[in-house]
DNA sequence: TACCACTATACGGTATCACCGAGTAGCAGA
DNA sequence: TCTGCTACTCGGTGATACCGTATAGTGGTA
């Protein structure tokens, strides 16, 4: 599938925001399981600056942790703030995807 | 529902692409249109921009005629590049929406 | 006559967002 | 030593929707 950049503006954040919902994890893995979620597109630098943001915004706890196998990790959970926030994305989501649905199908 | 402005972007275009095309219809009209289904924070001057836009991109065919209760109104209808378009934006939701959906229902 | 409301379009500037590109750095195997 | 994979950072870019304002035609009303 080509350039789905535009349309991603404003779901892409509420995807990161619903994987480190459902596990604290890093970075990297978000990327590439946005890969395997169909958002092969996606790169290493978006997803970055999406958790920089979440961090900026206090929506994520950060915890930093030795890897193994290269640097450092640094792993993401939501705190309430980030919890409240996945909620309305999903709200909002149902919204506006109902809609746009709804005028697919032919409605007025 | 409040500000949905930034998951708008990159599809808003395409609704207005899909309300041009079931009739040939204007500015004002189709704001008025994108209100009823549902995105009442949508304004004018956003309408607008899409539509300079689309006949910048040359997706549309422009027709003025006067109106009887106000200024003269542009008519926008779609040509043939916009038709294919259109299709494309609404292949990009399939695509985009299922896959955001799978990852709401919990798919991994 | 003056004013207001509704219809109708245009345009310069702004904020946000995903992307690009380059850089830094740790570890393992050939 | 070199390559490849892992892992994060950051300055700059382009696209998009929004804001505010301006312009303009028509009709009603005080």
């Amino acid at each position: 599938m080509d350039d789905l950049t535009e349309m991603l503006k404003g779901t892409l954040e509420g995807c990161v925001l619903e994987i480190i919902g459902r596990e604290e994890t890093y970075g990297y893995a978000i990327t590439r399981q946005l890969h395997e979620l169909g958002f092969a597109d996606v790169v290493e630098g978006t997803v970055y600056t999406i958790l920089l943001r979440l961090e900026r915004n206090k929506l994520v706890q950060v915890t930093k942790r030795p890897s193994g196998v290269g640097p450092p990790r640094k792993f993401y959970a939501l705190n309430d703030a980030g919890r409240e926030e996945l909620a309305r994305f999903w709200t909002k989501w149902q919204y506006v995807s109902s809609r746009i649905d709804r005028l697919k199908e032919g409605g007025r």
